[in-house]
DNA sequence: TATGAATGAGCCTTCATTCAT
DNA sequence: AATGAATGAAGGCTCATTCAT
């Protein structure tokens, strides 16, 4: 569709090292001369290219959007399969992407970072990355909950259902300081993919059965107010 | 109360001044003087009293810890409830703990960013402040499942129920651009306790009965593609 | 003469603005600040062009021998004369290097200090500058002493060469101070070659004829009492 | 004489603190944090006993020069013995005060610092230190020189002698730099002042013949004017 | 007499950005 | 279309010194 005649290849091993630095150290740490250095270029590389490091930042956010749906496809919308299949195929998917270990791996560091500090393309990011996610966990997330899901029970399994997944990506670090053995990549995603999935099926039928907990009276608090 | 009326503690100053500016914007980002200026003490003052600016930081993640231990304090350890009652008390000061915008909510920002984006006193951090939290879910966790419960299993229903719980914290912005309207404050989080207690508990339960899902076979593809 | 008037040589003024404070204050007590100043560039110019403040250092020292060895170059290698012309040349050119007070006396006062008070580009300048002349004195010397000259002879006697000459230049103050009107310029320097050249030569003569003093026991007591 | 009721020994603290800081890195890079600190006395002790930092510095130089004249006092003034003697007593002393490895081996570090480097107190210096051992010097080779003894004869015969050995004290670093094994305590000395002493009694002797060298046109230079 | 807290000037270094070519 | 040199603002840190006690 867009095509540049002679492709400058500079802007893209640009935005390719980026890519790495970004990922890898965050924006701020990130500098202009590693990155420039990197991709082969000069200093003014990035100015001239981007204009400022900050627009850099944004084109490779976008870049490393590209590069996820191109390797892990979100299932196709909802309907042509039952919703608990759909479940196990989106729960599935959602930490290969997370995990996968491809040339990817530093543009979804971004991405977790992103979420839980978000900068100026927050908006951005949110409308054009995280909001078909939702959608699609919410489409799922109804028909597991049929007639008893409320608009906040939908929301909160939801919320579990991607949380676990989540999880493994943006605390890697601190999973794999608890168990260092922990496998992250390869089978282990398998395994978690099957554990994640009962888990939330379990926790999803419960929740439709009614926000009652079989009895048990409202919780005791531990601090202040009386719950 | 206290003998000595308001002795000018410019170390105190200094640590209130350094969680609202660490919390604000990140450990990077903060600049000593800044902290400094707004504690109404001199450039030197972190360097006169802490050593550095890290040692700051380090000082800083442990305040945040006792305020809040002292705010929300984790149900007291193992064998003195069942454990389902164990879980239910965990999830909620757990949430509490996380969610409370008192004082401390600058605090608890910084310790997000540090399990996403580990800096050099991670190691401390996960010693002093994470692994404690780590093993009290262990304790519960591994109570509710049994002698059904694998080590692996322990530990990913373990990350399941935490993780749970700290998305509401660390994504916060995210749960916002969703669903404006979330109350991630006051009566919300007592909902939010009830809803995670019983979707974990229903996965716990369902982990507990083995790792076979009933009637399906194991995934097979390495993407959305075979949903 | 040249091609391009004159290309406004950053790199090459900040090193002469070097020479000329490092040598008047010291390493240490030299800013950077000051050098860029002088050498009419940005603060931020040594960095650019040399790393460090230090790397800036060993630059100058290089150039600073660079200068030397252009301006006074010692006389040719071994073989071309017999050893009492070679001893005569050696002392005459080092002398010269030593006391110029050319263009290059500022470069000579940073070595001077940097023999006295080793910096960390020490042992470059040992290898490169300080090592060449060793060899050459310690090729004089050996020749002079003939067969009768140990290893130890030939080491104290090349350091009583050398000793003396330097002595006018690393203590020149303490020979003003005693000698207002001591010659240490033009004419002097003659007079000191043929002085040093003369006491150089009678002193190892007379060591090459054996360690013995006639009629004199070895020394006795460690203080002056015992004279 | 000077009779201090009850001696504040953090004074005498500091000043031993200081001799070995000061003579270990120097006056600039000395710090009066270590100083105090190796005294067990206050960061502002410095201050507040000796008013600033170059005040306690003059104060060291005094004390390095009193425990000096303790422990290798010049020898007896002339007459007392022949100056061939006087010469062999002087060149020994002066070579144990200078490499002597005791308590005032820093301070001598101190004084060398201060001929090549000279600051504000090296007149003080000048006049209390080096004047008399010049002064003792030049009566010693005025008569080995006898009659034939010019003014310059007298003064470049007694640079020639304190120069060996002043060398090895300043430039001690280069002698080992240079000659590893070099030996420059203990027996060491002894060598090196029986060199010393008969390489200059040699020379002297030779200078005394008249500044003529035995059929040697005039020097044929390396450089510009015309030797 | 002596101190611990606090200061402010200043240093080296980093870095995104600009500009002439 | 692209670059290497150069910039200036800012950052963390050091250190001799001061001051209230």
């Amino acid at each position: 569709m867009n095509a540049t005649p002679a492709p400058p290849d500079t802007r893209a091993a640009l935005i390719e090292a980026a890519i790495a630095v970004f990922g890898a150290v965050g924006f701020r740490n990130a500098t202009v001369r590693d990155i420039c250095q990197r991709a082969g270029a000069n200093v003014a590389a990035v100015n001239y290219h981007f204009g400022d490091k900050e627009s850099l930042y944004l084109e490779v956010l976008r870049q490393v959007q590209r590069l996820a749906d191109a390797r892990h496809p979100l299932p196709p919308a909802r309907g042509t399969a039952r919703a608990g299949q759909r479940l196990e195929g989106f729960v599935h998917s959602f930490l290969l992407r997370l995990l996968d270990p491809g040339p990817n791996a530093a543009g979804s560091k971004l991405m977790a970072r992103e979420m839980v500090d978000p900068s100026g393309v927050f908006d951005t990011v949110m409308a054009e990355q995280i909001q078909p996610i939702a959608d699609e966990v919410r489409g799922i997330v109804t028909e597991l909950l049929g007639q008893g899901g409320s608009e906040e029970a939908v929301r909160m399994c939801g919320i579990s259902i991607v949380s676990q997944c989540l999880f493994y990506h943006q605390c890697r670090d601190v999973v794999l300081a608890l168990f260092p053995d922990f496998d992250l990549g390869g089978s282990g995603v398998e395994r978690l993919a099957r554990h994640i999935t009962q888990f939330a099926r379990a926790g999803v039928r419960q929740t439709a059965k009614g926000g009652k907990q079989p009895g048990r009276p409202p919780l005791k608090g531990t601090s202040g107010s009386a719950l």
